[in-house]
DNA sequence: ATGGCTATTATGTCTGCACATATTCCAAAG
DNA sequence: CTTTGGAATATGTGCAGACATAATAGCCAT
């Protein structure tokens, strides 16, 4: 009756009810530990929990307040595209329109760093049942691609990468745009309709890896629970 | 040197080696504490981290395996509309379009249970130097809320609701949508433009607290870290 | 006053041990 | 052959104590 999640709701518990006032200080976990009768290691854990959510904020000799503006954070799943699809329960193809070295754009260069020379530039149409699901436009270095190179049209970039060149670190961005007419065409929806646009950028401890911007088909929407 | 962020560390690089391959079985706390020399429940919190971030799976008594189809997990910042304005170093400011009583449409209706009667329905337009950033139409249990009501002019629904019915649970969904011909008059864009929509649901323990629709204006980005 | 050094203090992490809990696996009973 | 009921086992969590680290607060000298 008092493990680490009892404490987590019972310090909720009294932020809810303004026993602790946002932005105020709460007791320290020495002083918690006694009062809930348990280790402070347990305290501990509860207090960090709550910090990684956002509803505590914590400094070392400063001690705990409770958030004054809390900033909700949400988990988002980012699964392979296939496995998307599939969870959908429908069937997962792909269409590999182009595969070849190129000058990178402009943007892409900036994002990535200018150090790096032509790049492996790899679009692919995902379907779903046939329907036109994501557009994927990616970048790839090469210097971290294998030779001979993956059969794109066989696995995705997208899945080669997260097989292969797993657990990099990197950023992401999510936007809404009107499609373009190449972008419509290959999703097979009107020109210029609101599409919901993916762009991520990954990272090596060294160099680049891969930029990469989906376009997803209208209708398409992320979700998460809170 | 052997710290829980080492051992993290050290495990994922046998992961991207290959050493120990996707959905492969990896040793047991105890003779990964063995090796490196350290206490199981260092071992411990590094492996719980990397489950956390979707690498590795973990059942009690089955072991820890690699993911297979790893799922990264990205967390997304969600802060309060004013303090996101205001982050971007521009003026905040509200125009309170709507506050009454009404029935709620079918598909509001619908995500929050059937057992509702009129709700508060609030319609903020929320600015960032005077211009139009994100257009707020929320729906609000009644019974949540104080006699007399917020003065939703003064402070947006959106920051008192963090501010006094903090940390419920609920969903959260992204889109993207062509502007309705309201909601582009409002942000004082083209209609038809492509808009970034925000939708969520939050509920209290027991009754519904509110669903809302936050549509930004074009060129909103929602981004974050791997 | 003021700038910088030091002592203090709250959190962060580690250890070694123990017990709880969920699952698997195997063996015995039907 | 199938089902059921343990035993075995890997992870989950707890405890008490210790040291590490960061950041504040106060003190001292200039």
């Amino acid at each position: 009756m008092s493990g680490w999640e009892d404490i987590r709701r019972e310090v909720l518990a009294r932020i809810r009810s303004r026993a602790w006032p946002l932005g105020a200080l709460i007791p320290t976990e020495a002083t918690l530990a006694q009062e809930f009768g348990v280790a402070r290691a347990t305290v501990n854990r509860a207090l960090s929990e709550l910090a990684r959510s956002g509803v505590l904020e914590r400094k070392r000799k400063a001690g705990t307040r409770v958030a004054a503006l809390p900033v909700r954070k949400a988990t988002l799943d980012i699964p392979v595209i296939r496995a998307e699809v599939e969870a959908r329960g429908e069937a997962y193809s792909l269409r590999l329109l182009r595969c070849n070295l190129a000058q990178p754009p402009l943007p892409v260069l900036a994002r990535l760093g200018q150090d790096v020379g032509d790049m492996l530039h790899v679009e692919t149409l995902h379907l779903a049942s046939g329907r036109g699901f994501v557009l994927e436009d990616r970048w790839l270095n090469p210097a971290i691609l294998p030779t001979p190179l993956p059969d794109f049209a066989a696995i995705s970039a997208n899945e080669w990468l997260v097989a292969h060149i797993s657990y990099a670190s990197g950023d992401i961005r999510f936007c809404a745009e009107a499609a373009s007419d190449a972008a419509a065409a290959a999703l097979g929806v009107a020109q210029g309709s609101a599409v919901f646009v993916t762009e991520r950028c990954t990272w090596a401890p060294d160099a680049p890896i891969t930029w990469v911007r989906l376009i997803h088909a209208p209708g398409y929407r992320l979700s998460t629970v809170l």
